[in-house]
DNA sequence: GTCTATACTGTGATAGAC
DNA sequence: GTCTATCACAGTATAGAC
């Protein structure tokens, strides 16, 4: 159901929480905007936390899952790898019908809680690390452990940031994202 | 005075800020880890957000000075200039006495109120995508305006990321920092 | 599954003594 | 400028009818 309750609910939260934050954003300011009145809110989920993390892991989800997968990929240069999972997290990001937004980088999502989400983007993170690793060793640099996970921080970074980008701009097209974040990222690995 | 009851209020509450975002921190959390009690903070600040004003007042004042002035310098290489600027930035972000991180990336920053922060922020923007786009102009690539507003988005977005990357890596050192950030910057503008 | 009514708690802020 | 005491309100969550 695509306009069920619970997804008119989801819709508002991701709105609300992007905008405002987590803690500064009100179940009576959800409820209103998913049209309901607040205590229904809890005919769907049990606590306000539970909405976040669904948002977090309904968006973390699919870019761990495909940046596992690539990582693993052998027999294909890690350079396209890279490629295709920008390509597909980055459009996650503007295609998804949320605008799931800045949610991974909200500071109560650090604070406890949100464990779960938290290890999905450190598996993510992960990805990305390793994909980096192999475009530099492809380059002839192999990188020392240190060294990559500071160049790595960087990359996942400009990830991550497409979000805020993308907020401040909403205009910002998906294709420019796609390409630009792309460019720069390998440019940032010496490509 | 460095130890005066406010410098600790402040330095407690960017602590605070930087971690659980400012809705999420409450008066009292503030007051506690600045050994003092809740209502003695209001005879240093009137309200709350006043704190967290002061706050991102401090923060983003150097940069922006250095930043407009870099910016109108003319007889230098864009590039040289550019790369001073991010010295200066990230040197205020990791030895300013407070850790203001993620401050000036707080949703609640964004919300109304604190206006004249993001007014700073703002002119800080357009200081970096002025010195980018001259470091195009340089390089053979002037820019077009929509092309320059997407790239620098980019070069701003790195630049702010290293309050996350320091606080998810407490160990980060500034010189690796400045360096590992420089270089992706110059290497996003094609240097 | 939505509503009205309401309980309970935490929070920002003030009053006034020292 | 710090404290104790306290207020007023906002916010989450529950109860129970429809």
């Amino acid at each position: 159901m695509i306009n069920s309750g619970r997804d008119r609910i989801l819709q508002a939260a991701a709105e609300l929480f992007a905008a405002n934050g987590f803690t500064a954003t009100t179940t009576r300011d959800i409820a209103e905007r998913a049209g309901i009145k607040q205590p229904s809110l809890y005919a769907h989920f049990k606590v306000k936390s539970d909405i976040l993390r669904e948002l977090l892991l309904e968006t973390l989800r699919p870019g761990v899952e495909r940046g596992e997968a690539l990582a693993a990929e052998t027999g294909r240069p890690a350079r396209d790898r890279l490629t295709e999972l920008l390509d597909f997290d980055i459009r996650v990001l503007f295609t998804g019908r949320r605008s799931v937004a800045v949610l991974g980088v909200l500071p109560e999502v650090r604070a406890g809680q949100f464990a779960e989400a938290h290890q999905l983007r450190e598996r993510l993170r992960d990805a990305y690390a390793g994909l980096s690793r192999e475009v530099l060793t492809e380059l002839g640099h192999p990188p020392g452990d240190e060294y990559l996970k500071r160049i790595a921080g960087i990359v996942f970074a400009v990830v991550e940031s497409i979000s805020l980008r993308r907020y401040e701009d909403p205009d910002l097209d998906v294709e420019d994202a796609v390409r630009d974040t792309t460019t720069a990222i390998l440019r940032i690995l010496g490509a």
